[in-house]
DNA sequence: TTATTTGTATTATAATGAACAATACAAAGA
DNA sequence: TCTTTGTATTGTTCATTATAATACAAATAA
């Protein structure tokens, strides 16, 4: 699992590392239970203080994606809840998304078909 | 067209608006051609700053949304590029929130069903 | 036991962005 | 001329991000 940082993005390290880390599990990339990259290690690789990645597993942590142990580090979690629903922000994040695709012209179908790529893409 | 602004939102005021403004738009709630409130009008409305609202309007500007006349004020513009795709941004979130959806166990079809009904609410 | 590795906590600092305050200006119209 | 419009400027305050330099507790390996 390959963390890449993009210096010129305005979304800051932690919060990339965060959607990485979350992208992978949902590919498969990261399985559960498979140990993550440790805060030192990952933060010496991407040349990151090690805090700004400890900031980005607390976060994870928070949301219920990986749990921490000393010893063994940070591992992604096993069982997930199921919640079956959007967040508040990832709704309202869509919100945003599809009324700006409507007024750029695209249609529900298409709009529909990019998402059903993106859905199927990666998948196991 | 009422601005609503969510002072515990970690979304800077600015890009609030910005994002009612575009909602607006695919509503129909704004017309095209339509003047948007006046820079202090709105800022004195909502009780922010009127450099806040006007950093808003350029950023809509820019994005090509309005258009702007020393006295007419900002308008809605009348003809939106056609660009029928998303965003490099747009598909950025959009790949993020379908990650979060698909390890929280919804499935595709749940998902293109809020994306439907999201695309067809407050249609015309 | 001792040393190492793990996440985590602490303190301090620098840089950036958001928001505000207070003006000022040019352009257009009444 | 006066008002209203967006815009530009300058300065300040505050929160967030990221860094640096340590330190600590817990678990494991030597």
């Amino acid at each position: 699992m390959i963390i890449k940082i993009n210096d010129m993005s305005d979304i800051p390290i932690y919060q990339q590392i965060r959607n990485q880390i979350i992208a992978g599990i949902s590919e498969g990339k990261l399985e559960p239970g498979e140990q993550l990259p440790t805060v030192r290690g990952l933060a010496t690789e991407i040349g990151i203080n090690s805090m700004t990645v400890s900031k980005a597993y607390q976060q994870l942590k928070q949301e219920g994606y990986v749990y921490s142990d000393r010893r063994n580090g940070v591992c992604v979690c096993k069982d997930f809840e199921q919640k079956k629903q959007l967040s508040k922000a990832s709704s309202d994040e869509l919100k945003c998304i599809i009324a700006e695709a409507k007024v750029g012209g695209m249609s529900k179908e298409d709009f529909l078909g990019i998402c059903e790529k993106m859905f199927e893409e990666g998948q196991l």
